[in-house]
Formats: structure tokens, C-alpha cells, sequence
DNA sequence: TTGAATGCAAACTTTTTGCAAAATT
DNA sequence: AATTTTGCAAAAAGTTTGCATTCAA
């Protein structure tokens, strides 16, 4: 009974060049079957109960490998360290996917539109945070 | 003729029940004429300049002060881990500011209105990802 | 003089890395 | 047989904390 989803998740290493290991094939059905955005100790707590002795620094490698290959995505642009700003102006950020480069956007300029304050399931909005992934004029 | 720039300080202080300190004066200076996202080391190689005994807790110990009184701000919410999510459609985060949860809406629902792929600049759009901070129904 | 802030070092958290042993191709 | 992956432990990064000393109010 594992016969299609083994066979989906070999095409998938197929596809990237990896090695079908237990771990990896563990560890992706457990991602898959989570919801929400947790953190690689959260994966690793889920994934440690189906294989007891799976290290930490392989589900991190895997989670990275999974990210690299576009399989999964991070939930936002991480950089190492937090990142203060004083440009106290209303604006959001374009973030070059290649060089990771943060420039900003004026909130007039970006011409996003939407005044909405109240959001389905009861949100109350209080302002957007934009970032526009994409490529600056440097890495196109 | 720094008793105008001093005298704004001051106040800034007086407002948020902190002392003046030289140290904390000359970071705030620091900061102010800084532009971009720099991190808390960046900071902290500039004011050496100046104060080159300075200590780098003590550079954190000031900015996370000023970013609590909202004198700077965080560039976006950061969590302390990475964060993956599995889910694969287009959508974007409901960010409450009150417990931090994190909450998708789909592209639909949020009803952002922005097909632009180009944007000032020349920056080559690829995607927007959308934080919506406000706050959840069991915070309002 | 009293409470707050600084500097230093140690502790902590998150993530990466080197390497021998094991598994995959 | 060659290569990749794993697990472990050590090392990096980034950030926070405890405490004695110094400074501001």
C-alpha cells in the first residue's frame, strides 16, 4: 500500500538527484502531513516518533535540501539576524530572491490596493507588510 | 549646536522613562543616520567608531528598547526558528500582533489588487508575500 | 544616594559543519 | 565500488542574562 507514494516521492528525488533514504521519506510524509509553519524542532519532535534515533542535523539538512529544491518553502525571507529599520514612512520591501538585496517601496508607488480592515474569519487589520519577492535590475 | 539634536533626545527619553546616557545618545545618532535594515552588528561597528569602548550587550540592551518604544522598528516579525510551511497554494499570513499567530488567507480572500510585474526601479516582480498584522478574534 | 545603565563573561538558542560509519546507487 | 547520507559531537552565529562597577537623576 506504499507502493504509489513511494513511487511519487522517488520520482521526486529522481527529479532533484537525491538519494531515496528512509529518513527523507519519513520526514517528507510528516511535513506533508502537518499544516501551519513549524519550526525545524517541530518537525523534528514529529518525525523522532517514528524513527527514534533520526538526528537533529539530518532533519535540518533534509528541511534545507526540501527548501533548496522548492518541495517546501520557508514562510518568510530569514535572514540571519534581526533587521532594524528607522524609515519611519509608510512602505513595504522588494526583496531580490538572488542577492537577497531589501530595498524599499513607498506604499503609493507599490500601488497595492486594498483599505479592507476587517479580514474573513474576523481579522481586524491593523496595517500590511508587503514584500515583493522578486529580481532587482542587477541579477535580471 | 547640539543643543537642539540634545534637546529632542531628552525629550525622547523623558517621554519613554529612560535615562540619557552617552552611549544611548550617540546609538540613537548612529541609527538616525543610518538607511536600509542594518543588524544589530552593523550597528555596533558603527558606534564603535565613536565610542569604541562600547559593548555589544549593551548595543542589543538599546535596541531592543528603542524598537519596544517604537522609536525603530523591526523590519518583520521575527520568530525565532525558521519557519516551513507545506502549503503549497497561493496565500498569505494573518499575523496576530497580540499572540503572534500565524493564520494563511488565501490570494482570493484577501483580495489584494496588484498584477504588476514590474515595479520602480526595474525590480522584476515574481511574487508578493503578504503579511496582514493586526489582530485575531480571540485578541480584538 | 538610589536606581538605572554599562561592560564583561558566561549561558543559551538556533543552525551549520567535519568526519567516520552506514546506506544507497 | 563509488557516492551520498546519516549521526554525533563540536563549532558557529545570534542573542540574552547575571553581576559588579559606573553613571545619571
Amino acid at each position: 500500500m506504499q507502493t504509489a507514494a513511494a513511487k511519487t516521492f522517488r520520482e521526486l528525488c529522481a527529479e532533484h538527484g537525491i538519494a531515496v533514504t528512509h529518513q527523507r521519506q519519513v520526514l517528507y510524509e510528516v511535513m506533508q502531513g502537518m499544516s501551519g509553519h513549524p519550526s525545524p524542532e517541530e518537525v523534528y519532535a514529529r518525525v523522532k516518533k517514528k524513527i527514534p534515533a533520526i538526528s537533529l542535523a539530518t532533519v535540518y539538512k533534509n528541511i534545507n535540501l526540501f527548501v533548496e529544491s522548492g518541495v517546501f518553502r520557508k514562510m518568510s525571507m530569514h535572514h540571519g539576524s534581526v533587521r532594524v529599520e528607522m524609515n519611519s514612512e509608510a512602505h513595504h520591501h522588494m526583496v531580490c530572491s538572488k542577492c537577497k538585496a531589501i530595498t524599499d517601496i513607498g506604499e503609493q508607488e507599490l500601488g497595492l490596493v486594498s483599505k479592507r480592515t476587517r479580514l474573513p474569519g474576523g481579522f481586524l487589520v491593523e496595517r500590511y507588510a508587503v514584500d515583493v519577492i522578486g529580481l532587482c535590475p542587477k541579477c535580471q
